[in-house]
DNA sequence: ACGGTATTGTTGGCGCACCCAACATATGGG
DNA sequence: CCCATATGTTGGGTGCGCCAACAATACCGT
């Protein structure tokens, strides 16, 4: 695995003419991130020459990056101009581990999962067990394109440098080196990161939280509840990427012992009272959206009160122009969203209040596949400026 | 006052050829940060070409924005290299409104406090007052410099994009125009921001968080508590400038009611103690370092353990590198160091505290004044990429 | 005193990324 | 079929940084 550069402010591009970000990666993240566009569209976007803007497209073809294709047939007035897209020959293996199974998956630099293997344990799988599947279905994720790397999402604490898992309690895992295990395995360069962290990412990219350069994610999973945040446009990893655990901020309504947000809003509580064994996302969404109960409903505002006092702290603290809430925190916030807003709008600094809005997460389950990717696709982008290629 | 540029991350450095950060900024960066160095050292911490650093340092030299000293006398083989240091004539005029006084400052490129007026008033002056003060000074600040801009520390929540004071509660001001005021009373471009914002950019810049990318600031004055985050080297002002806010984090210690960190953690509860009527920061260190009481010593112990808990939270939901404890905080933290190690020892996620250190903040009563002028210098900084000038 | 070695500033030539202006190409409308 | 409009393409210019060679200044040994 590749050790991640440290990019120190004061350390300097050494040796090279080049600044580290080039307008052919200002092209490339354009594409990415916004999808298809025409090379006039390009230009008038960037501000850069159509001359500049023919040349740097020729050499993202000339790497593969993107193709152009026919322009659009609405016919204009005008010369018509070329369609500019990611190319779908560039993809990304992305790994999921999770209690009861191993998700790997091919997602391309346009966003798209092309190839989804969900390998069931039954049980936490152990990290050789989870190395042992992704090598599995590697001869299967072959396809019409080349891997550029493999992004790994972790429930739990994931050092950025070196995808050692810290410690995973629901996958009761504890100093797994598992991102080099990978990449010995697969033979792929890996990049690794916390399951919300990569939940965020994607969010940003595609999601909820695409125009915000300010965002707070909270995501509420089987695994308890995890946070990931964007600051100034970028992932907040941290000094190590541990970055993003407030399940466990201490949270105290009005007379109750103070506990750890995740035990005031729990998953499980609301299945029990909706008497469901286990569900997945969309089944408990639905569920809250439909069932009538007043035990339930009270249960609901209880825990939106909750997380109104965690959220309200990070309100404070970091002044994000989006909260998202993800998982069965969306559902939570769908069913009362007034009596979270209200919750809020009494307690956080009105400033910073007046300066969020809080929206439901936009993705679905294929958010932590995509931001897995993006782990990868970052640094493709990155890349993107150096000469060689 | 002029408005940030919003520098979102899909805009283009729109026609103009070179890139927003050139190595005009680094050495420039560099020189401001780092103190006077010789060219031949600039050369190798730069990895740039030697000619390319002559012709550099060339132009910031015309540009007045450095200036070459003759080279060390240190006798050392080979050609002496002419030192390259900060133009003393560069600086920022800061503005600090406190409960009492307004402290107008001129700051030197190089971070050196060149003049200090500071007006008291006896009592929470008026946003007019303090324009009034700063106006009245404003010839006597007049010396062998430029100012650059205003920069300005406010206690309180600043819109950074005008400089509207939406709520100082210590000053008693609500939406005070501040920033738009002091520009027009005194011509100068208006940089304004949270007074710990400033304080943790000067200990990022000087102080104890100097080596640090990922910083977690806390800073306890008359005023309260306020903070500042630095996130991968830059300043977190959030979406409109309010971040930093977490004084009024709810805390609850083992068996208490949940308060604002703010109720817990008081320096008036320690000047009460102390017998002390009010006392600047350094009598009030001064006592905390000395004085044996054992009522004293049993409320600095629950202060710790109180700001334990607030900055647990921080810190697993930031991983920062490190944590600085400013004004009477630093003292509180010097009288048990080891109180505040281990309850956060006990509290944090084990990973993210093998990652962070506690330091007590390593500048003094200059503090806001550096913090305010840098806000300006960073513009200035980043302005030196532009060809004009 | 003098030449040798080491380090650094300086100069001229080169490459690269971008800009601009002019021209070529492709469309819709009279 | 020609014109207006919009856009790709080509050739030349500019700015910034690299490199190599040379000039300047120090220490050192004889």
């Amino acid at each position: 695995m590749t050790t991640v550069p440290s990019d120190l402010l004061t350390a300097s591009r050494a040796g090279t003419a080049r600044p580290s970000t080039t307008n052919l990666t200002l092209l490339l993240e354009r594409v990415h991130r916004g999808g298809p566009a025409s090379r006039a569209q390009l230009t008038r976007e960037s501000g850069l020459n159509r001359s500049t803007v023919g040349a740097l497209v020729t050499e993202l073809v000339r790497r593969g990056l993107v193709v152009e294709d026919d322009p659009d047939p609405t016919r204009q007035v005008g010369r018509p101009s070329p369609i500019v897209r990611c190319s779908p020959e560039v993809a990304a293996l992305a790994v999921v581990p999770e209690t009861d199974a191993v998700t790997v998956a091919v997602v391309d630099l346009a966003g798209a999962v092309r190839r989804r293997f969900r390998c069931e344990t039954g049980h936490p799988p152990s990290a050789a067990e989870a190395v042992e599947l992704v090598r599995g279905v590697l001869d299967a994720a072959a396809g019409p394109w080349q891997l550029a790397g493999l992004g790994l999402a972790v429930p739990g604490l994931v050092r950025a440098t070196d995808g050692l898992v810290r410690w995973a309690p629901h996958l009761e895992w504890r100093d797994e080196p598992l991102g080099t295990m990978l990449g010995e395995a697969t033979g792929l360069e890996v990049l690794a990161a916390n399951d919300a962290n990569a939940g965020v990412l994607a969010e940003h990219l595609f999601g909820a939280a695409q125009d915000a350069t300010q965002v707070l994610y909270l995501n509420g999973g089987p695994s308890g509840i995890g946070g990931g945040i964007i600051i100034n446009g970028e992932l907040v990893m941290g000094a190590e990427g541990y970055a993003g655990e407030f399940g466990h901020t201490q949270v105290a309504p009005p007379g109750a012992e103070p506990k750890e947000l995740e035990a005031w809003v729990s998953r499980q509580r609301l299945l029990d009272l909706l008497g469901l064994e286990s569900a997945s996302d969309d089944v408990l969404t639905d569920a809250l959206h439909h069932v009538e109960d007043e035990a339930l409903q009270a249960e609901v505002l209880r825990q939106l009160d909750a997380l109104a006092l965690g959220v309200r702290d990070m309100v404070n603290a970091l002044n994000p122009q989006r909260v998202v809430l993800g998982g069965f925190l969306g559902s939570l916030f769908e069913r009362a969203p007034e009596h979270l807003l209200q919750a809020l709008r009494a307690q956080a600094l009105r400033p910073s209040w007046e300066s969020v809005s809080v929206v439901r997460a936009a993705l679905g389950s294929d958010l932590l596949l995509v931001g897995a990717a993006e782990l990868v696709f970052q640094r493709v982008i990155e890349r993107a400026s150096l000469t060689a290629a």
